[in-house]
DNA sequence: AACAAAAACTAATAAGCGTTAGTTTTGTGG
DNA sequence: CCACAAAACTAACGCTTATTAGTTTTTGTT
């Protein structure tokens, strides 16, 4: 019988990169265990073994999706730190890179956030040591504005929670992701975040 | 060969509570699609087979479980909306109870905000349609705020969608639960949710 | 003590899983 | 146009899955 078809590699990505965009987004809709390499294989339209020429394992495409999703954040902020931005600032900057990854890799972002619990060993371990470190240098910003009086004297580990969980929270948005509403949405968002909803 | 041990039933509880409270564990664990019958029946001291005695599908221990979680909600929204209290004390009570829930409920809590994807129709749109309802709910009494001049004039539905997703990343608060750093989370999270960050 | 119901067990089912082996087709450069 | 490599295919493996059937043990009541 006749090769189904080949897979398609958009401009200047390989193939294995193709895959793996396709997984994040099976991975989105029904999570790393309920998705499997026949469904990832046909939503290709490939056979699921030819899958295993471009790629290792189906635990190695979790792993290049939270990886890629961590080094992202990770690189934004080490750039954020070192520039010479008021505190509310670099809050307001970091709180925006959010709100943009979530709408423009949301797949990707989804799969990071909700099944790095299905990864093995030593990459579980390396992830979740790496998250730690990007809520560290958070909760050091907020400390940073709390000394120097741009900051209400709230307990720091709270008010990153609250700004990170506020943020994740764009996966319910998924609908529209036209430009205006997105603007609104950050506006917004951020607004409440920092200055509240009392008046 | 004897039996291996007999279901633990707390008191006045079914056999299929204790079973379904079990499965809440191990779904927010390994999640749902990650748990298998017989590692359920493991934890529970009993062989897979014997679950069946109890229960009547594997899925059936999801939708019991998101379903209690979406009734308590609702119910104590709809005796949140007939005090008469002002919006503020509204919001605050609301959020209070997701905080407690979340502490007190956690595995429940858990399973139905990440599981819930899991489930079949006709279960899948009805608890679809009941989040939407308690979603509305929610923006129209920040509107009465927004109206009544209480609440600045914020995008209604980011504001709840800010919130909701606010307390729903206690999950990550996960060690601890003494009642003293319940208290202050509770206290704090109000606090930056209602009247912000900034000084 | 005997009987009935509840709940455990063992054994087995069909289906689906990730993955490997081996083969055939496709695409490419000399 | 031929040869070589890349990438598709089919077939199958060993394993796990949820669930059913049939049997034995436990429990509770008369």
């Amino acid at each position: 019988m006749v090769c189904m078809s080949k897979i398609v590699v958009s401009a200047n990505g390989s193939k294995k990169e193709a895959i793996i965009k396709k997984a994040a987004g099976l991975f989105r809709q029904k999570g790393f265990a309920g998705t499997s390499m026949r469904e990832l294989a046909e939503s290709i339209g490939v056979e699921a073994p030819s899958l295993y020429n471009h790629i290792g394992s189906k635990i190695e495409l979790l792993q290049n999706i939270c990886f890629k999703v961590a080094n992202e954040f990770m690189l934004h902020l080490h750039e954020t730190e070192q520039q010479s931005n008021s505190t509310i600032g670099k809050l307001k900057q970091i709180i925006q890179f959010h709100i943009q990854m979530m709408v423009n890799e949301y797949d990707e972002v989804f799969v990071a956030n909700h099944e790095w619990k299905q990864l093995k060993d030593p990459y579980l371990t390396d992830f979740l040591l790496q998250r730690k470190a990007y809520e560290k240098k958070l909760i050091d910003i907020v400390k940073e504005g709390i000394k120097t009086n741009t900051i209400k004297n709230i307990h720091p580990q709270i008010a990153v929670l609250t700004i990170l969980s506020a943020v994740r929270g764009l996966e319910f948005w998924q609908g529209q992701k036209n430009q205006m509403e997105v603007l609104e949405l950050e506006k917004n968002m951020i607004d409440h975040l920092l200055n509240g909803l009392v008046k």
